[in-house]
RNA sequence: GUCCCGUUCGUUCAGCGGUUAGGACUCAGGAUUUUCAUUCCUGCAACAGGGGUUCGAUUCCCCUACGGGAUACCA
């Protein structure tokens, strides 16, 4: 049977990275086996409901290059792939389980179901609904139907337990104790989570489950669904965590939590991909440079960790400066051209400054900050750099240097080079006494990009003149 | 409270009964460079604790501690 796998999340109005990384982990498992990637949208939620959340989490999924294969826009004969609109189906799956006795409608009140919570735990008993409607007798429940609201239960077994096998955890058994009667169909009439999977999971064929360790527990009440339909289960793959850097669960109260605020920080959707990639998998070896082909490549389901990982963003700010540093050229003075807010830069000698600044960057963002020597005017020299300014042999190289400049015509990287050379020949003056002098006198700074792109982005006037007016 | 899951350098990932416990990030030092950055080299740094099993445990089992998750008509 060929691979399916899918992310199905809720449409919250952001990606959380931690879906992120199980939707990449979903896509790269499906790709590497040449399988189906499903994208299906949990929308039973009607209070939770947040406009513009899909086509956001679209347009995100989109930037990160996770393709999915079926899913809204995308429709085939599994659709639809919006949770909200399959409630024929879920009907109809209910009533069944109703029809077998696994299923039961439950009038109990919010208020009711409260106050037995509280009880159980002040008699340190496991929590969970005490079966109160399980009883009440068909036309009893037919007819109070009617007038009442209700929700309808599962089932679940009372003894014994539910043993399973999960890729990443081995073997898992929970007592049928702990499990609790699961609301299938809430009060309004939608399914709930554990319902609507299991039933969208079997109809669009679903193989893998890939998702979040917080399902673990649930995941008897969802085995039990299987059994009662008398449908084969999919294989179990539960995630570890990611974790704010005090290891709680990754929180939005502890930082960016977002995709879409990732990449509006500057960092690269390769870096992203490829950082939360290696977050609870790693497939050894020095390298942890991997583009999505590699990862596909490379990836294996049954080396994934079992511990929740620190989403430590030191180490995605490396990887990030990694993937600018070897960016194609082109691809990089695109993006780069995005990200220049509101520094004004000579337009025409922008790709120089650009590419001058290339191997610095951390992040996109960090671009207006270290194109500030390109523009504007040169910064007053501290005493150390005046100290450089006043040496006897600056005067000589300036002299020389201007001599030569001006005798150019147009002034290149490559030339700047040259001229240098052939200062430090007349002058006799090399090393830092050569460089620094220059770089101070251009740009008043005695640190920077280098050198070359500066005097060719300031062009032969301007170096001139820089040149000049220090010349006493 | 109850149940489930987890625990190797600060972080991340290797290790899958015998290793000087390895890589990457961070940090420190050094080399290269006109400077910063880049690049390269070197270094610091870990098997949570206690019992077993075994000739031998980081690796297997149990207990404890700690951490996390689930306990919703949210997913």
């Amino acid at each position: 049977m060929s691979v399916v796998t899918r992310f199905a999340p809720s449409p919250t109005g952001y990606v959380h990275v931690g879906s992120q990384r199980t939707a990449l982990y979903n896509y790269i498992f499906a790709r590497q086996q040449g399988g189906k990637f499903i994208l299906r949208v949990e929308d039973t939620d009607q209070n939770r409901y947040v406009e513009g959340a899909v086509e956001n989490l679209l347009f995100s999924l989109e930037q990160l290059g996770i393709e999915f294969d079926a899913g809204p826009g995308k429709e085939d004969d599994k659709g639809p792939y919006f949770q909200s609109k399959r409630n024929d189906i879920y009907a109809k799956k209910v009533q069944k389980l109703m029809d077998q006795g696994h299923a039961y409608r439950c009038f109990c009140t919010p208020e009711r179901l409260d106050a037995l919570r509280k009880e159980q735990m002040e008699n340190q008993a496991p929590t969970g609904y005490d079966g109160k409607c399980r009883t009440i007798p068909n036309e009893e429940s037919e007819e109070r139907a009617k007038t009442e609201k209700f929700v309808v239960r599962l089932k679940t077994p009372d003894q014994g337990f539910c043993e399973f096998k999960d890729i990443v955890r081995g073997d898992v058994k929970i007592a049928w104790s702990q499990v609790d009667d699961q609301v299938l169909v809430k009060s309004d009439g939608f399914p709930t989570y554990h319902l609507a999977n299991v039933v969208d999971d079997h109809y669009m064929q679903v193989t893998h489950v890939i998702r979040g360790e917080e399902w673990l527990p649930s995941v008897p009440k969802h085995l039990f669904l299987y059994e009662c339909f008398a449908w084969e289960a999919p294989q179990m793959v539960h995630l570890p965590l990611l974790l704010n850097t005090d290891r709680s669960k990754l929180s939005k109260r502890q930082g960016d939590v977002a995709v879409e605020d990732y990449l509006k920080k500057g960092y690269t959707p390769e870096a992203l991909n490829n950082f939360l990639a290696l977050l609870g998998w790693n497939p050894g070896g020095k390298n942890e440079i991997y583009s999505m082909d590699e990862l596909i490549e490379t990836f294996d389901i049954n080396k994934i960790t079992k511990a929740g990982a620190v989403f430590d963003v030191q180490k995605l700010n490396w990887m990030n400066g990694q993937y600018i540093k070897n960016m194609e050229v082109e691809k990089y003075l695109k993006e780069a051209r995005k990200w220049l807010g509101d520094v004004i830069v000579n337009e025409e000698k922008l790709d120089t400054a650009l590419m001058a600044v290339k191997t610095s960057l951390t992040t996109f963002k960090d671009i207006p900050e270290k194109l500030a020597v390109f523009t504007g005017e040169p910064a007053i020299p501290n005493s150390e750099a005046n100290e450089m300014l006043e040496l006897e042999s600056t005067k000589l190289v300036f002299m020389a240097y201007v001599e030569k400049i001006a005798a150019l015509e147009d002034l290149k990287v490559d030339d700047f080079k040259t001229i240098m050379k052939e200062v430090q020949t007349e002058t006799g003056v090399k090393g830092k006494n050569l460089w620094m002098p220059v770089r101070i006198g251009l740009t008043g700074e005695m640190h920077g990009p280098e050198l070359g792109y500066i005097v060719e982005y300031l062009g032969k006037e301007e170096n001139i003149k820089r040149i000049m007016s220090y010349k006493l």
